[in-house]
RNA sequence: GCCACUUUAGCUCAGCGGUAGAGCGAUGCUUUCGUAAAGCAUAGGUCCAGGGUUCAAAUCCCUGAAGUGGCUCCA
């Protein structure tokens, strides 16, 4: 009979099977009281679970011990919350709309359904979902758990007619899907979660309440949610399919308490106020206008001391570390990024072709058709596919996209990659082994076409600026070129203060085969990669299948203000581009060697860099980042004239700043300064301007630190951004 | 690209069939002031664009653009 193993080491026996509430109450009756569901050995489940065996048992709570919030007691309330809002919905706009998938998230939950023809989900229905997912939690109605054969629950699928749960069902039991045909449905259930029986839950009596086939778990009843909402509507794609059905996925949020709730909402609008985009236009760091472009960033003044300052600093990075800083076109031939591989592969998210006038007005009096023109850009000359094919060893361009050379269509591109340029720099001169490895680095500016949809602010835009760089080196220092760019990195982040990162790895998909180069390199390379990710000292995880196709790679990756992560800096081993542009190397031999290509970009683009940093420092920067590092603010107009002197004064040690000679009192000029984030404001009267000096007031500090001399806060703040120091520091 | 929502003065927003509004900002005048806004005055608008309904449209309808939150994508 069971021994139940709780999780401070002390057992409990039992001469019968019991459920995990029975336990709880067997531990106390405030635990039983308490009590959201269990983990048995490590898996949540619902405290209705009944244990026949020994086990580990631990009984889910609101609050862990230390009183903070309990992750799986979220999980539970919101995935119960999740079948509470999908009845919501059912009520109000009916029981034909079906149901797909629900599942609990980091910040709530979501539901994804199909709505019946001609019906729309709309923001208006919200309240009376609300009203309805807050009556529903009021009914305190039990959460019932049965399990039928899987032949009977199919049955029972089948003749309800949605086959959204059909589809689950039929992944749950390890059955091929009768209804979804897309390309990623291979098995995902995996045998370890394939089961010979199917799992209903109530809410209220099953067979008289609401019910959902769902594989658990939940909380005990509807009143354990406490508080849940809807939040927002969007689109999804079933099974993330973009070529399957269309669905409207629903997201709510729930918490124990109204109380949490509310302190949610509040952090997210607060949230909201250190916005990158609330905080750029504040304090007039970029413009984005529409007649420019949807995605390009205008840096305004402001904006591009911080986008300067930042390229200052790894421009002197780079030349500690032996880079070679080059400048290159923003367009390139066509032929050149078909020798690379990125045209027509990534056709869909480039900016179209520049076609010479000439060729377009030949075109058009010969009367081509658009399809015509499309199959003459993409089309290579035999030439060229004669030397891919050759340099590479297999079939790299197809017959198929070979055309005569009379028949193609000449042109250039804005440039997706700043890689083809640097490797042509590369290639334009001999190198010895001894040279090796060449580092060209760019603040390369590239073009893509994203999804309108997927535009944001600065941190997904259009034309984007890479602190690029590619390592020509050879195969025995990509350990150590890595450990390079490792450290570079962590000296940038640890400069801004940066802590809140991971680090990804990404792979090799070992079933996949887009990927070029040998077995043995991909193997080197991974290692080399992971080795280099371990002696970081950050967290970080392996992704198989997240690999560029050209070789492995280790993406840094932080979040913004509301949550979402954006990949910042990147390390990418390339076998690739070397081969594509026949590069090569003299060594020890005297013979000709491949080189290998790091491309590196620790920020990953000014443009996402910025507009994270702005979040990080919720545009209080460092002095040596701000627009503007002092102001100086004159009492009254008596004291302009010294105010004057004290500008001059700090121009001259280079520092950024200026005077607020308006008509305001001081209360006034203090103000606006503090809204602007400035870091130092130099407050001076009559009494500072007889003694030389200036009353300093520091971000953040309420009071002025006293009066100093003026040559003495020049020395300490020209010292504080000369040294880029995180934090604002000059003293009296 | 898909779904929902949004777009009114430089900024933040109210108005939602009947003469276009507020606060802040700007400009001018008065005030000459010691640390988060002194007072008064003035200027400032194709109400995102185009079409439609109506005696009348910022307001209702259609189309489009841009933005926001998601989905999908991200060399």
């Amino acid at each position: 009979m069971p021994i139940i193993t709780l999780p401070d080491g002390s057992t409990k026996s039992f001469d019968k099977p019991v459920s995990a509430l029975e336990v709880a109450q067997a531990i106390g009756p405030r635990l039983a009281q308490a009590a959201l569901g269990c983990k048995v050995n490590g898996e949540l489940r619902d405290l209705s679970t009944v244990l026949d065996q020994d086990c580990a048992l631990a009984i889910v709570t609101e609050k862990t011990r230390d009183k903070q919030p309990d992750k799986d007691a979220l999980y539970l309330i919101r995935h119960t919350a999740a079948h509470v809002m999908a009845e919501a919905i059912q009520d109000v706009l009916g029981p034909q709309v079906q149901l797909a998938y629900g599942p609990p998230t980091d910040t709530g939950f979501f539901y994804d359904m199909a709505l019946p023809p001609g019906k729309t989900l709309s923001t208006d229905h919200f309240d009376a979902i609300n009203k309805r997912i807050a009556q529903i939690i009021a009914e305190n109605r039990p959460i019932t758990r049965y399990e039928v054969p899987a032949e009977q629950g199919l049955a029972k699928l089948k003749s309800e007619g949605n086959k959204y749960k059909l589809d689950n069902a039929e992944r749950a039991l390890g059955l091929p899907s009768s209804v979804y045909n897309g390309a990623k449905s291979a098995d995902q259930a995996g045998p370890a979660q394939r089961s010979t029986h199917l799992s209903f839950y109530a809410t209220g009596q099953p067979g008289k309440n609401w019910e959902d086939l769902c594989r658990g778990p939940h909380v005990p009843s509807t009143g354990r949610i406490g508080a849940a909402r809807v939040m927002s509507l969007a689109s999804s794609y079933w099974h993330g399919d973009e070529n399957s059905d269309r669905l409207t996925r629903v997201y709510g949020t729930a918490f124990p308490s109204q109380a949490e709730l509310d302190a949610y909402l509040n952090q997210l609008a607060e949230a909201k106020q250190r916005d990158h985009r609330v905080i750029g236009k504040q304090l007039r760091l970029f413009h984005i206008d529409e007649d420019v472009g949807q995605g390009l960033i205008l840096w305004t003044p402001n904006g591009s001391v911080m986008r300067q300052e930042l390229m200052t600093f790894i421009g002197g990075e780079l030349r500690k570390q032996g880079y070679h800083q080059v400048f290159t076109p923003h367009i390139g031939r066509l032929e050149l990024y078909k020798t690379s591989g990125h045209f027509p592969y990534y056709k869909e998210s480039q900016y179209p072709p520049i076609v010479e006038r000439d060729a377009l007005d030949k075109l058009m009096s010969e009367g081509c058709s658009c399809a015509e023109m499309t199959h003459r850009l993409d089309g290579v000359s035999a030439r060229l596919q004669r030397s891919l094919n050759e340099r590479t060893g297999k079939n790299t361009i197809p017959d198929d996209r070979v055309i005569p050379e009379d028949m193609l269509l000449e042109g250039f591109m804005l440039r997706p990659m700043n890689c083809p340029h640097h490797a042509k720099i590369f290639g334009s001169a001999p190198h010895s082994y001894r040279d090796m490895p060449v580092r060209l680095a760019e603040f390369g500016t590239v073009y893509r076409w994203e999804q309108s949809g997927e535009l944001n602010g600065m941190t997904r835009v259009r034309g984007f600026t890479q602190d690029d760089a590619h390592l020509f080196c050879t195969e025995e220092q990509i350990p150590a070129e890595i450990q390079g760019c490792l450290s570079l990195v962590k000296t940038i982040f640890a400069t801004l203060g940066m802590k809140d990162y991971r680090v990804r790895v990404g792979l090799r998909d070992p079933d996949s085969k887009k990927y070029t180069g040998s077995k043995e390199n991909w193997d080197a390379a991974e290692k080399a990669c992971l080795e280099a990710a371990q002696t970081l000292g950050v967290s970080f995880t392996q992704e198989p299948g997240e690999a560029a196709f050209y070789g492995p790679k280790i993406d840094f990756v932080v979040k913004d203000v509301i949550g979402r992560e954006w990949q910042l800096g990147t390390v990418q081993v390339d076998y690739n581009m070397a081969i594509r542009f026949d590069l090569s190397y003299i060594g020890p031999d005297n013979k000709a060697h491949r080189p290998v290509v790091i491309h590196r970009a620790p920020f990953g683009s000014m443009e996402r860099f910025c507009g994270v940093l702005i979040e990080h420092f919720a545009g209080a920067f460092p002095a040596w980042l701000s627009p503007e590092q002092v102001r100086v603010l004159p009492i009254s107009e008596k004291t302009n004239e010294y105010a004057g002197r004290v500008i001059d004064a700090l121009r001259a040690a280079g520092i950024r700043t200026t005077m607020d000679a308006g008509s305001d009192r001081i209360q006034g000029k203090v103000k606006i300064a503090a809204e602007m984030k400035i870091p130092y404001m130099a407050i001076v009267g009559p009494r500072d301007a007889e003694q030389n000096a200036v009353s300093v007031r520091v971000r953040g500090v309420e009071k002025d630190l006293g009066s100093m001399p003026l040559d003495r806060f020049v020395a300490a703040l020209a010292d504080e951004i000369r040294e880029r120091r995180a934090t604002l520091g000059v003293k009296p």
